[in-house]
RNA sequence: GGUACCCUGGCCGAGUGGUUAGGCAGCGGUCUGCAAAACCGCCUACAGCAGUUCGAAUCUGCUGGGUACCUCCA
């Protein structure tokens, strides 16, 4: 703890260093899905990016505990169907309950991020089930005087709260280009002004997921779940608010906004925003054709994929850049990614087997792992990470290559980076590891290469080939070297 | 139209007022029965135009291109 940590603010637009509301102890609330459809592309991203920053402070020594909120009340269909709810709609074709839907999509939610192998929250809230809190909420608002109640819905005040507070300093907006730059939308009576935003909403008749209130028989506004669940599990004033840049304007800002006007203080200290994944150069979404599940990604059945991707292919992917900066996805870039994804874990396996003689560690292998901390410390820096660590790829290769034997010293500070950094950190397994229950196969392999070199050494090329192409096809990649024949998964 | 951000070598992507990111691909070499891997060497860019500066890809302005968000609902 230590080493200081440097974040992006948005709510400054600068770096700021971190410092916790209790020493040691970080509270960290992220934005989670909303469970009407499985998880995409769009999804890895923020999953990811959280995810290292989590293991970045436990392994600096910090307390975590990482809350993600899952969206399961009152989300619209955003394509068309103006004004029905997006859980409600699918209910409804397929005749099954609300809530069978977002149980359905919540597992499968789980299932990709496991696999992606982030850690899981430490509390994962549903909207659902905090309707209370979240009435209450509102009404302390509307005590406030910053929110008032038209026809069974409340909405908050905009006008009000940006005369106290300033609405649009997260997001950079100020209201008065807001008003200039609006259009009028049909449907909006109830409302005192186009800009204020619902905390609690009528139902209408077909309205199915409902539950009562002193306003009327409805269901909470979106903004309001985040407002109310971060404060109920990390404290009014809490360390970290994360999610994508599309949710910056407007859930976001009216989550500062509810938060000021119902205790006087914004209640998150930094404001974390990753940015969006494009697909070859183009923005995701269903109508470009271009949408693309994270099962599509791990079974290569989209037709943008020549393969499939494995779940860490698309993590090393993703950390190659930088979080705030948009990402350009595409069949080739995933292919490289690949490889270089496959060449670190190649060396951390060969690291294993090096020869070791007394010695400390040299200075070059030294400011290797200081300049990890450094990159990794100065706002989540993963594709500087990633340059170091294959500096070391470099010169375990080279150790590799000319049998020569390192210093215990370095053997330390190597293990360091590709356990503690590669793989604690940054959460990169080794999909090549051999688990433990395949003893069998392990020694299957062995002797069929056993096989082979007899072949080889009988120069019946034809066979030792035949055995290889096998094994490859299989999944195994067999390698000759001069110190006798290699494989991996 | 508004707001924010971006435009880097064949591709993906860091970074920076004056010195080399890194990965992938490519080329030449070493090694090898062949293949793969690995190693050595090569490929040195910063949208365009103008300005500030001893010096800019890095600062400023303009032009062009791109991305996200833009009052309901989520």
């Amino acid at each position: 703890m230590e080493k200081e940590i440097l974040l992006y603010n948005t709510l400054s637009r600068t770096k700021e260093k971190f410092k916790t509301v209790t020493p040691g102890m970080v509270g960290l609330y992220v934005c989670g899905p909303t469970v009407y459809g499985d998880a995409h592309l769009g999804h890895a991203r923020p999953g990811i990016t959280y995810d290292v920053l989590v293991r970045l402070l436990l392994h600096l020594g910090y307390k975590v505990r990482y809350v993600r909120n899952i969206t399961d009340v009152g989300h619209m269909e955003n394509d068309a169907d103006f004004g029905e709810d997006k859980i409600e709609k699918k209910a409804r074709l397929e005749e099954v309950e609300p809530m069978e839907i977002v149980q359905h999509f919540t597992i499968r939610y789980h299932q990709a991020m496991k696999m992606l192998n982030t850690l899981p929250p430490n509390i994962e809230p549903r909207a659902s089930g905090h309707i209370i809190e979240q009435i209450s909420l509102a009404k302390n608002i509307l005590e406030k005087g910053f929110a008032y109640e038209s026809n069974g819905s409340v909405y908050f005040d905009v006008e009000a709260y940006n005369k106290k507070y300033l609405y649009g300093r997260l997001s950079g907006r100020t209201l008065e280009d807001m008003i200039s730059n609006s259009r009028v939308l049909e449907g909006q009576e109830d409302k005192k002004s186009p800009f204020d935003f619902a905390l609690w909403k009528k139902a209408t008749p077909e309205h199915i997921m409902r539950w009562p209130s002193p306003w009327s028989e409805g269901f909470p506004g979106w903004h309001l779940e985040c407002s109310a669940m971060s404060s109920k599990y990390l404290g009014e004033t809490f360390d970290i608010h994360g999610g994508g840049m599309d949710l910056l304007f407007p859930h976001h800002e009216c989550e500062l906004a509810q938060n000021n006007a119902a205790r006087g203080s914004g209640g998150v200290n930094y404001w974390m925003h990753n940015n969006m994944i494009t697909i070859n150069g183009q923005k995701m979404g269903k109508s470009l054709g271009n949408f693309i599940t994270l099962e599509e990604l791990f079974t290569g059945s989209h037709k943008i994929l020549t393969q499939p991707f494995s779940p860490m292919t698309i993590r090393f992917f993703i950390l190659q850049a930088h979080y705030r900066s948009t990402l350009d996805f595409s069949n080739e870039a995933l292919i490289a990614a690949e490889k270089g994804y496959k060449r670190m874990m190649q060396a951390g396996r060969d690291l294993a087997k090096l020869k070791t003689k007394e010695g400390e560690a040299s200075k070059e292998i030294r400011d290797l792992v200081k300049g990890v901390y450094i990159a990794l410390c100065d706002d989540m820096n993963t594709p500087i990470t990633i340059a170091h660590l294959f500096d070391a790829v470099k010169i375990v290769n080279i150790a590799k290559d000319k049998g020569s034997s390192i210093t215990k010293g370095d053997m330390e500070q190597l293990n360091f980076l590709f356990n503690d950094i590669a793989k604690e950190v940054l959460g990169l397994a080794d999909e090549a590891v051999v688990g433990d229950n395949s003893a069998v196969l392990e020694g299957v392999i062995e002797l069929l290469l056993e096989i082979r070199k007899e072949a080889k050494s009988q120069k019946n090329f034809a066979k030792s080939d035949a055995i290889r192409d096998k094994l490859e096809g299989l999944g195994v990649n067999v390698k000759d070297t001069k110190d006798g024949t290699e494989w991996a998964l």
